[in-house]
DNA sequence: TGCGCGTTTTGACATTCGTCAACGCCCGGG
DNA sequence: CCCGGGCGTTGACGAATGTCAAAACGCGCA
């Protein structure tokens, strides 16, 4: 919850203040926008904005990984999205959220009502461009993925994601200017790297230990993933 | 280009001046941008924006459809976005673009040059609210899109598909509150509706004759769909 | 350390969709 | 009116991926 008075705010010790969208308000600012915010603890598995359902909240991702899921009557899943630290979720400007979110790992986000929310942005044009920015290139990298999922095969697909969670969990990484992870933990299960892939979960076993006895990569653990020849997969990523 | 001077503005005759983003301008700030953008004429076939270049321009369709698509080295083509009038095309606050733009009727579009948009939307909040409210509603429908092509199968999307063509064609059509179009002139060859959906082109053929079959719809000519039984179409969109 | 359960892997088989090839239809031009 | 070419359709076949079932693995816990 943070203190109040005397300008402090639980902001001033976030860790993605400069890479949310946030960055750039002034501490006056902040402070607003602190009061209409709050921390929220998130555990693995639990859910925080339901698809279909009233669009009632929106979120800045502080810490963990979260999953943007669409879903068919009959129980088919599609993993839409995939929110990390400094990300924002939610649906703001919209009667009803697209997407269920819910945490892959133990999380942390600073949550706002949704109508709070989109009075202080319309009020706050710097937000709202900040905010604009990361919706288009959040809508980039969705096509991108459009085409992954419409026109590639298996094994470029698997490829093609290794690849971008090497890139993607070593922006969450700790040493400056590390550049792609070459050793990292998934923060999906088999099931989940399906779901992101529109594969079932046989596909991706069957890729994984395909790329491993070509010793593409190896898997010390079940959740764990090393590259061993980056090139390769990246001419396999097609 | 439309006169100059008096106020007058190619704007004043816009069809889509109440519903693309310039729906909300004041005569002054209309002038303005209309100083900074020009009617631009495209014929089918014609690329506007090329993957991967330079963002240079950004446009508002006036009148016409366009294709946004991404395409691998080997030459497989997906489909990642159709442009209808009152429609915001081009990658606004960055370096390149992630997706061509090629018309796929005659259109019409008043294009602007990327960095005198930029410019002139961050001076005008009012327009840069509209761009977000805009971008995350085709964020939303591009992500609804990813749940087809990574879960459906060829039934499916092609009801879907003929849904939505539907519904959109509607929404472009003269008549008031006409609701959707039961019949349409798709603006789609066989081979960019499998590119649409992530098919081949003989698959996207017999999943249309399949449902002649069924008496689920007509196809009075090569571009034109009826829809005969809209509820089937729907069970089978799943 | 050993047990038990959920997850992952592996195998055998089925199905869908893609590939390749031939044919047919429509439309425009001579 | 007839021809030609592009686009669309149809058929036969094969490969990639899904399905179902069983075994193996690994992790927490007793």
């Amino acid at each position: 919850m943070g203190g109040s008075g005397k300008g402090m705010s639980s902001c001033d010790t976030c860790v993605v203040r400069n890479r949310a969208i946030c960055a750039g308000l002034n501490n006056l600012e902040l402070e607003t926008l602190n009061a209409i915010g709050r921390r929220r603890n998130v555990t693995a598995g639990e859910s925080l904005i339901w698809e279909d359902d009233d669009s009632l909240l929106v979120a800045n991702v502080i810490e963990g990984v979260l999953k943007l899921t669409t879903s068919t009557e009959d129980g088919r899943e599609q993993i839409v999205g995939v929110a990390y630290p400094s990300d924002f979720i939610g649906r703001p400007f919209g009667q009803t959220s697209s997407a269920s979110v819910v945490a892959l790992t133990d999380a942390r986000v600073c949550v706002f009502s949704r109508n709070d929310f989109d009075r202080y942005a319309r009020e706050h044009p710097e937000l709202e461009h900040k905010l604009l920015e990361r919706t288009l290139a959040e809508l980039d990298r969705t096509r991108s993925w459009m085409m992954l999922l419409g026109r590639k095969n298996a094994t470029e697909k698997i490829a093609t994601f290794l690849l971008e969670m090497s890139d993607r969990l070593a922006e969450t990484g700790c040493s400056p200017v590390s550049g792609p992870a070459r050793r990292f933990a998934l923060p999906f299960s088999r099931q989940q790297v399906a779901d992101v892939l529109g594969l079932t979960i046989e596909t991706v076993s069957r890729q994984f230990t395909r790329l491993k006895n070509e010793r593409v990569i190896d898997l010390p653990s079940r959740r764990e993933v090393e590259i061993l020849d980056r090139s390769a997969l990246i001419s396999l990523a097609g």
